[in-house]
DNA sequence: AACCGAATGGCAATCGGTTGCCATTAATTG
DNA sequence: CAATTAATGGCAACCGATTGCCATTCGGTT
């Protein structure tokens, strides 16, 4: 089945089959709707390579992610399937396995299989995204860097939320339990950290960095409890479910001894033991608005966009894993 | 960069190019080396639609899930992912919703843009697989159809095992909790814990079919007790962790009063509450064999398949929420 | 010296659409 | 009714590789 095909059938030019399908005002409505009626009677599937040879459209966008092991990701991908899949483009599902080379690798091999990409917590370097951005369509998730268009979850005012939730507990030591330093999530994440605990006249403790996993968990919960705080806020809730683990394990009452607030709240999050108390993030809301930014600069390339970056507000889920801080 | 570019540098013609590169052992070494070392020079990368376009190879594989959101298939995706990524091709992710139709329909649409596709949980009837597979290279995982590789992880096996373990306990009244009546698996899984009932003189309840979500999980709780039973074996462990939930809400001790295993050993199994007993299955395994199969069945073409099917086994893990059966 | 076959590399067709340009036809207007 | 304009659809040149076929070259044989 080739637009030759449906050509001959129809006794017009291939190219008036090709803008039958394509560009539907580009040709008389009879004629136009003999051929749409020849092309649905043969089952004609455009073949998207010849289409994407021509055109240079591809109709798939990729997302490139950390870490597809990662539960937070998954809400992502689900988010950005569901609206690449409405507006009928494939998704490219690509692991740069946490690093930066691989990153830049995988993007410089697909870069022409594609129309645009999607950027999940991106390891590269400014210089690089930027560079990447002004020769293909970029949109960032949780990174942000001038001149790239981004969505953003603002988890730095959730650590602000969980700050004051815990201050109003009685916490006065409270830790901020870091992920990998190369996130840029992290950093500002910290920065948050250290402002809200500041407004009440109090200094965050650090601890990290520590990677992404459950089993960091473990080697994090020792560290935190080390500093001597009652509470802790971590990165993310792979992290605080590895630490709420390790701290049962050790028998280690929480919230009773100490409290624990996890950042995403991702699958998981409100059926460990104890549930825990999060920041819920609108993951998938990211996955769908990434999608939408993209696709719409995509239609509109070469205006300025309208907006460079969204943010997306989080809130404080209190769950189990935090409580009043305890007497002394 | 075209291959063109490269002729013009090296002052060979196109078609020497493209052997240099995809063909090393049809051209000379000295011309071979002088053409690669000019490819890495301007950092040449093959256009994937023009080669797809002329050879018929895309170097991409679709992975087909019924539900982008359900944990089970992250280990599939990952290790699909892993494998592919290893032989240099690259992932397609398609949700299907649930919906054979819309299956059948993507399965269609992308068709020519794929060397092979990889149906997980498929819910197409065997005689729409088979002339899938027919015009394309397919790999189900857990489906079998005749005609049809796959890659089947033997669940029925572990039902077997749970079996085992619950009327070791002295269960006698057990119930199976079904999923989705369109899943073959459920269908395998019903089958087993039938067999396995009737080795000890057992006759199994069930109710369902549920589907497979934590809210679902509620409704089948009841069902589950009203049944009278001692003891569950779920579908999954998604249904099961629903459970776990609603009959902590009832007040129901999990194991005291009734013991639930649960299917697959999903991320989370291990730390909801209590921890869940359930059958592990080697999820990420599956999709590195479902890939191996499917990009050694594309290389070897025409032949006969040397193994046509792989069967996977799982194993119980006995966590907290199983136990001996309560005194009537 | 004449011959042969393997190795090498060029030519050109092909994959299946897209799109700029032009010719034809039909509609609109003074 | 002639003239101008808009709508329509065909022609053919791409897009960037791959590959069958053929010409040339060269080392080795007899």
């Amino acid at each position: 089945m080739t637009i030759a095909d449906i050509a001959a059938l129809t006794g017009v030019a291939a190219s008036t089959v090709s803008r039958a399908l394509s560009r539907p005002d580009r040709v008389n409505r009879v004629t136009r709707e003999r051929i749409q009626a020849a092309a649905r009677e043969l089952n004609y599937v455009p073949n998207t390579q010849a289409r994407a040879l021509s055109s240079g459209r591809t109709e798939t966008v990729a997302l490139l992610v950390s870490d597809a092991t990662n539960p937070f990701f998954f809400g992502l991908i689900r988010g950005a399937q569901q609206q690449l899949r409405a507006a009928g483009h494939a998704l490219l599902l690509i692991d740069t396995e946490d690093s930066a080379e691989l990153e830049n690798h995988l993007l410089h091999k697909v870069r022409r299989s594609i129309d645009g990409v999607i950027l999940a917590a991106s390891r590269l370097p400014e210089q690089t995204l930027s560079d990447i951005a002004a020769e293909l369509p970029v949109v960032t998730v949780n990174r942000n860097v001038p001149r790239v268009r981004s969505v953003v979850i603002d988890s730095p005012d959730g650590v602000r939320q969980a700050v004051e939730h815990l201050v109003s507990l009685g916490h006065r030591a409270i830790a901020y339990v870091a992920g990998p330093s190369s996130s840029w999530a992290d950093q500002a994440r910290w920065r948050a950290m250290r402002t809200a605990m500041a407004r009440h006249g109090l200094t965050a403790a650090r601890v990290g960095p520590f990677g992404v996993s459950r089993s960091s968990g473990s080697v994090a919960a020792d560290a935190l409890l080390n500093t001597g705080a009652t509470a802790g806020v971590t990165f993310n809730d792979l992290l605080a479910i590895g630490i709420l683990r390790r701290l049962a394990e050790r028998g280690v009452d929480v919230p009773g001894e100490i409290s624990v607030v996890g950042c995403d709240d991702i699958f998981g999050a409100d059926f460990c033991s104890p549930p825990l108390t999060t920041l819920t993030a609108p993951i998938e809301q990211a996955g769908r608005v990434a999608v939408s930014m993209l696709l719409d600069h995509l239609e509109h390339l070469g205006e300025t966009a309208s907006r460079q970056t969204v943010l997306l507000p989080t809130h404080l889920t209190i769950r189990q894993s935090s409580g009043p801080a305890p007497r002394r």
